[in-house]
Order: C-alpha cells, then structure tokens, then sequence
DNA sequence: CCTTTAAGTGGAATGCATTCCGCTTCAGAC
DNA sequence: GTCTGAAGCGGAATGCATTCCACTTAAAGG
C-alpha cells in the first residue's frame, strides 16, 4: 500500500478531466472507455488500472461530486452533522441523501450496471455506517445495521429512476413515504 | 396482439428447456446468449426476438419457476392468500418473498444487470400491486404505492447477494430488521 | 390447393467492455 | 550517476451481448 507514482495521479486526474468532460457533453450515455482514454491521452489499459472498470470510474466521478456532501454530515452544522437529536439527524440525512441521488441520477445508474458487487464499496458503506451510528444511538435494541440497510435501500438509483422517470411519481411522494417508515421507527 | 404461431412458441420452449439445462449444469455464470443458443438449436437473433435480450431471459426462467409463488399469495390459502388480516398477510408475504428471493438470487442478479429499467416490468409489478393493495386497505391514509415500494426495496437482489454473500450477514437479520420496520407501519 | 403477408428465423456483422502482455518509467538504494 | 525492480503504460486481441437483414414459413382467405 505505498504511495501512488506521480504519473500514476497525473494519470488520474487526466481521466477524470476527461470522462467529465464527456459527461458535460454527451451525457452519461457517451462515456465509453475507449472515448475517455482517447480524450485523457492514455491507453485503456490505464483506465482499468486505476478504476477496475467502468463502474469503478463512475463512482470515481460521484466521489468527487459529493466530498461537499460527505462532510456536510459527518463534521457539519445540525441538523445533519452532530450536535442534533439522532431523530432528527436521520431524517435530515435521508431527505439529504434522497436529493443527491436524485442529482447524481444518471451516474449512479451506469454505476449500478455491472456484475460485481463492488458498487457497494466507497460512498455506500459510509452513508451505512453513518446511518448505523444513528440507528444505534437511538434504538439500542434493534439490528442497526441492518435497519440501516432497509432505511437506505428505497433510495437505490434504479428503483427512484424508475419511479419518477418512468411512472411520474414526484420525490416527494418517496419522501413522504420514506418518513412514513421512519416515523414508525424513531418513535 | 395476435396468437403467438406455432413454431415460435415452440422455440420459446427449446430456449427455455436449453437454458434451465445450462443453469444447472454451468451456473448462471455459463449462460451466454450464444451458448444458448447452440444448445436450443435455434440463431440468436430468435432469443432475441423472444426474450429481448440477456436479462429477459433470466426473468423467463425465473417465471417459469415461481408460478406457484404467485398464485399462492393471490389466490392460495391464508395467511399468504385471501382470507387473513392485512397486517398478517402482509408480514407473510414479505418472508415468503425473502425467501424466493433467496433461492433465485443467481438468476435475479443476472436479470438485473442490464441497462435498461425492464426489470421493473413482470413479477416486480406484480408484487408491488399486491402489497400496494394490502397497505392501502390496512392504512388508508398512506401512499400506498410509495409505501409497497420502500418495504420491497430492501429485497433487493443486489443488496441481499452483498450482505449475505459478501458479509456474511444470515437472512433471519434482514428478516428481521424488515419486521421492525413493518411493526411501525402495521401498529 | 394457391396466394399472400406478416411473423419468424439464422447467423454474420458490429460495438463495446475487459484482459493481456511486452515495453517504459519512476524512485529509492548504493 | 546508475542500477534495479516494482509500478505503470499502451493498444492490440478477445469475448460476449446485441443488431441487422435477406431469407423462410405458418396460417388465413379465396
């Protein structure tokens, strides 16, 4: 686990200059990882490297996107950082995170559209084990951490996408539902 | 929306009958479309046109085998089908489909790793019809639609594979945590 | 029986993610 | 400065899902 080479970050954020690039462009659709190594200047090879595969580089682009959001909650002003009451925490933290998958819609779709199970690594076990410390917090005497699971899992990118782009359901139809569930659990 | 003819539906049960056989002889991981294919005696191009495409024909197989699952909570005996509480058919039919869910996890990853939303077509609907109208009936005053798909949501193909596979988590938590969550909505 | 035609078919062609591997470059040791 | 080996690199090769389209065939009407 040495440090990385400096061609190697060079390389890095050529790429994601790039693929970012793209997406401005062409949307999520046009980013294919021949096109971003050809734009980055690198080989494909390189692109594997650092980021495994394609959804390796999407989730590469979210993390990026949404530092801003992960520190918002962690070390941030109530109600979603600390200082609030763990009910409140919770609730803030799902309208937030509902948002932020709303906003990263696209990206997080083509992450998802892979057959490892490496989607569920970076970002993903850190919303889980925030919202797990919270859980925990406030209801000693449940599972936690799988509470936490059920409590995130409506907010998966295919299951929203589906609902508000294909059916016309609104986001705040989810939300409400999303707080009915909460308001049998945080009471 | 005319009669199927005849020699195309007996092509849907050479593929199918070909594609169980390569299921159960290579795992879902020795199912390509080619292979199929060869194996069923028929050009891709007829897959296609019959199922659409990979993940199609991974929701075809699963049909085929939970045709029984179905009709058990539409029409079989209580406290899954007609004839019981809401609140109790609905706890019974979210273990039963933990489950099913279970049992067809290869073939539902499979099925969901595809680009489209198709997925969401076939048995998704179906169970979301069922619960939607099991909470409707039990808590008027709820969206119920919303509210099926948040507790459907936790079952999850990918979600499941990961905790259980991946983390080592046993079913009877998830099962668990779903039932806290439904004694805040059943109350 | 013919005719007609829409549905169905096979398999070559395409496009894209992913892998492979021989070559190049970095960076620490001497 | 140079040596060395591990890390990194490029891009051709591969494998597989999906598309395309010229060719068949079921089956309904006459």
């Amino acid at each position: 686990m040495g440090r990385e080479r400096s061609d190697a970050s060079r390389n890095r954020a050529k790429i994601l200059d790039a693929a970012a690039g793209i997406v401005a462009l062409h949307g999520v659709q046009g980013l294919s990882m021949a096109e971003v190594a050809a734009a980055a200047g690198v080989g494909v090879g390189t692109l594997y490297r650092r980021f495994g595969d394609r959804s390796g580089l999407a989730y590469a682009l979210i993390d990026e996107r949404e530092r801003a959001f992960q520190s918002a909650f962690i070390e941030g002003p109530p109600p979603l950082g600390p200082g609030a009451e763990p009910a409140l925490r919770i609730r803030a933290f799902l309208h937030a995170l509902t948002d932020r998958t709303m906003a990263q819609l696209d990206l997080l779709l083509m992450a998802e559209t892979s057959g490892t199970f490496a989607r569920f690594g970076g970002a993903y076990d850190a919303y889980h084990a925030h919202l797990t410390m919270l859980v925990g917090r406030l209801r000693p005497e449940l599972d936690a951490a799988c509470v936490a699971d059920a409590l995130l899992a409506p907010l998966a990118a295919p299951l929203l996408a589906y609902r508000v782009r294909e059916c016309g359901v609104g986001i705040e139809r989810v939300r409400s539902a999303l707080d009915a569930l909460l308001d049998g659990i945080l009471a």
